[in-house]
DNA sequence: TCGTGAATTGTGATAATATAACAGAGGGCG
DNA sequence: CGCCCTCTGTTATATTATCACAATTCACGA
């Protein structure tokens, strides 16, 4: 199990190599990465930050890519369908994904000061959630793991 | 750890009981535990389920408790605050809690089938997700873990 | 008991998030 | 070319949630 995000790292890189990721995925699958869905993802890996459905439509309305709502959520629908990006549920809002191409049962850790959301994998099928669930029968499809509080550094700041 | 809502229980006993434990608990922190909030909760005892605000309040409204948002937004906003309901971020709903008064970290079984919701307890913090989370330095302050999948009767149904 | 301040409720308006429906554009392939 | 399929553009609307402010009710001490 291992977490991206708060760490420092090339973030130059951390985009075209998120891109080129998904990129090289789409042509394996069969997939169109039209201009659209690629300045979605490239908004989503700007910060490791999760954005709004909204605040990416004004981006692409900034830019000329579509004005209205429809062409926000079908390029994040993609995305998310295919495993390239990932919604926040408490958010209500979208990040990249940090392992694209990789099947996983990912959860996030939200800092709620900075906004930063870093990913990790956790299947909630192991440990104990798994096994109360298994004591009472329930069968585990999919899971929403959404931890929040203090990233490293906000920590540090607030003291 | 131990789950509640999948097994065959007393219902009317357990509404009446979560209404009751609710008021002695309101009673004990000098909290107004009024007829909105008192019927807000009774709905939301009534089936193991997450009720949309907007059901809730259609229910509301055809009892005369009143008739516009603010007025389900409010009591649910107290009974989550105070522990006594949870919101279910995957549905944007809410159920009622299962041990109110305890303090907890629930996670949630939700059924895709019969929209059927169990609370268990699983603090992320400790566990795998605690680990990783503890190993970028992140601390976790609040969890939303919601698992989606198939209760014992509905995957009996399907087979 | 009464006054006072705080909590609660009533109500209209509006914000934020998300989807439906259908017409048009473009590309691959017979 | 003509057909089909996917993607895009656009209007409209549904769903979820909050703001703002007036009216009322309640708890509590004088």
């Amino acid at each position: 199990m291992e977490t991206t995000g708060f760490e420092r790292h090339d973030h130059g890189a951390c985009i075209r190599d998120g891109v080129s990721a998904v990129d090289a995925r789409c042509r394996e699958l069969g997939l169109q990465f039209t201009p659209v869905r690629r300045r979605v993802l490239e908004l989503l890996l700007e910060g490791h930050r999760a954005l709004g459905a909204y605040d990416i439509l004004d981006r692409l309305r900034e830019e000329g890519l579509g004005s209205q709502p429809p062409v926000a959520y079908r390029a994040l629908d993609f995305l998310v369908k295919h495993g390239f990006a990932h919604k926040i549920e408490r958010l209500n809002a979208f990040v990249a994904c940090a392992c694209p191409g990789e099947s996983h049962m990912p959860a996030f850790l939200i800092c709620r000061q900075c906004d930063k959301v870093a990913e990790a994998e956790a299947d909630m099928r192991d440990g104990r959630l798994g096994e109360s669930a298994a004591a009472v029968g329930f069968r585990i499809e999919r899971a929403v793991v959404e931890a929040e509080g203090l990233c490293p550094s906000c920590q540090g700041a607030a003291a």
